[in-house]
DNA sequence: TATATGAGTGAATAAATATTCATTCACCCC
DNA sequence: GGGGTGAATGAATATTTATTCACTCATATA
């Protein structure tokens, strides 16, 4: 085997695309070898980069893994904001159903993006600074979902059902339907998993969503 | 502030009991800390015993962890298993309420417990080992989840219905409340998690369970 | 009570890894 | 082309942490 370096020539780029540059290493990284298993190293090598260099842009470590986390979770919370702040759906159906698609979309669903999600998860507990970013993030995403169930409820005049109630029931599901597409994505197909989410769906407001055997 | 060290006599203790004791102090350092953060000087200092021992017993750190994780996963089964598989419940609908009992059991929603479990399912994608614990208890359940189901619809006689997908969805939904149990206990309490979960089944097998409002 | 056994200890060591910073050099401006 | 700026490098350093092992001592047995 001959290994050969190749001593890629030097470049200068600003401060933000290094950054994020290196936020898609970690994630890929994260991915690969798990939270606890990533190093400075490991990233910067996987960016192609030296090893000083994390430090130089995100100061620490520490840094670097918080900024990672509220990137991803920024992204997804713009995708799903997108859709509920938008008023250009035919209905309230249509929204509902938009939602649903994003929820399953191969972009949402991508094994990394759902590896950094849970590792960060993971360590939420015991880490107050991962758990604002999480929470917040959820908290706001919560109430608006409830906000367009309760719509669809007066709408449908669906008896005995709460908003609140149907919007936790909800978020759970795609919460563990996601772990399950992660840990096991060979016993569940993102297909599957869109179905299961759908049936729940459609209980709850018939009118509005069908079951799509 | 005295700090006086009070040097407590060395005991011998056969070495089950010590290892169970080391299990104990990972379980309540992994909630306090976090997995990442989790170092052998901790987990032996929780434990009040000294740094070698921990390498003593278990030969190294990535062993203990594993049987942390086996230790947890095995005591979560048995509980499930012994439900599953009694035949001294009156009828398919109290063993289906049994189940959900369990589920949301002070004991399987303990903070502690399920720090640990999302703890290790951060890093099972990346770690085959882990994986393999996790899957192998999940797809035996799953799997006698299904016909428990399977058997509620041929006696309850409702169309339309799949056992697999509905087994899919509870484990999903039950999965989804407990990570929200855990990162946002504030907000989801227990009982609110059980009546959504409760919900999801009174939905699915309207003649064996009840809506509790 | 004497002795043997092996569990327990913790200082010392080895290994892994974050961080620093003197130096290099790409790029821009004049 | 020359010179200034600051991005990039990576060897060196600091720090953290797993592992080792020579020694201690509790306990069982004769």
């Amino acid at each position: 085997m001959s290994s050969v370096k190749i001593k890629k020539k030097r470049q200068t780029l600003p401060k933000e695309v290094r950054k994020e540059q290196l936020i898609h290493a970690t994630i890929n990284c994260i991915a690969r070898h798990g939270l606890s298993a990533v190093t400075m190293a490991l990233v910067t090598q996987e960016a192609g980069l030296s090893i000083g260099i994390a430090n130089l842009h995100f100061e620490s470590k520490e840094n670097l893994l918080k900024e990672t986390l509220f990137y991803v979770t920024e992204e997804y919370n713009r995708g799903q904001r997108k859709i509920l702040e938008s008023d250009t759906f035919v209905n309230t159906a249509a929204k509902i159903q938009a939602l649903l698609d994003f929820h399953f979309s191969s972009e949402v669903t991508k094994e990394t993006k759902m590896a950094v999600w849970f590792a960060f998860y993971g360590e939420a507990n015991s880490r107050p600074t991962y758990q604002k970013i999480c929470s917040l993030s959820d908290t706001e995403a919560a109430q608006a979902l409830e906000q367009l169930f309760a719509l669809a409820i007066r709408e449908g005049g669906y008896a005995n059902l709460d908003a609140g109630f149907l919007a936790t029931g909800y978020t759970a599901l795609i919460d563990g339907l996601w772990l399950n597409l992660l840990l096991a994505p060979k016993q569940l197909s993102r297909l599957k998993a869109k179905k299961v989410a759908q049936h729940y769906l459609a209980n709850a407001f018939p009118k509005h969503i069908v079951r799509q055997d």
